[in-house]
DNA sequence: GCCAACGTTGGC
DNA sequence: GCCAACGTTGGC
């Protein structure tokens, strides 16, 4: 089984929204690479939670589980939303988002540059020059190093 | 705020 | 199809 990594702001939406909702569509992605890999994710599979863009506080920070497929994103439809893409009809939907449940929080966060210490993650594009994917696969080994870092 | 990386757009 | 301009991501 494949396992994933998914960036998020934690000012936008972080671990602790995802504990409080329980569970939630994983929306708003809009680049197509990350968008194929948000398609690829199956009911089940673990995705590990990343907090980008904090102060101090970039690293993994919790563990999640595919609990719904990927369907269209509703915010491409909606004229109001700054998602809204003019080019996506119900028809032919251009953004998809699966659902994503809380599985636990990390005792600790493990920051960045410990995970780009981890052997399992040598050339991995989370830590190559240049990772801006929002979206990203993990191996069960790669997934494992995290959680035992964490712990 | 800065800057590197890189995706997207649009003119040709 | 090429490529310059521009916008976004994300670490620091």
């Amino acid at each position: 089984m494949a396992a994933w990594l998914v960036k998020t702001e934690p000012e936008v939406y972080s671990i602790q929204d995802l504990k409080r909702d329980k569970r939630t569509r994983w929306d708003l992605v809009r680049n197509y690479q990350a968008r194929n890999f948000l398609r690829a994710m199956k009911v089940g599979e673990s995705v590990v939670v990343y907090h980008s863009n904090s102060p101090g506080a970039v690293g993994a920070v919790g563990i999640g589980v595919v609990v719904k497929e990927a369907y269209p994103d509703p915010s491409q439809f909606d004229r109001r939303s700054e998602y809204f893409d003019e080019k996506a009809t119900p028809e032919t939907p251009r953004w998809f988002s699966p659902e994503i449940a809380f599985q636990r929080a990390f005792p600790r966060l493990v920051p960045l540059d410990e995970i780009a210490s981890m052997k399992e993650f040598k050339s991995h594009q989370l830590v190559t020059r240049g990772n801006r994917l929002s979206v990203l696969p993990l191996t069960e080994v790669q997934l494992r190093a995290i959680e035992r870092a964490a712990d």
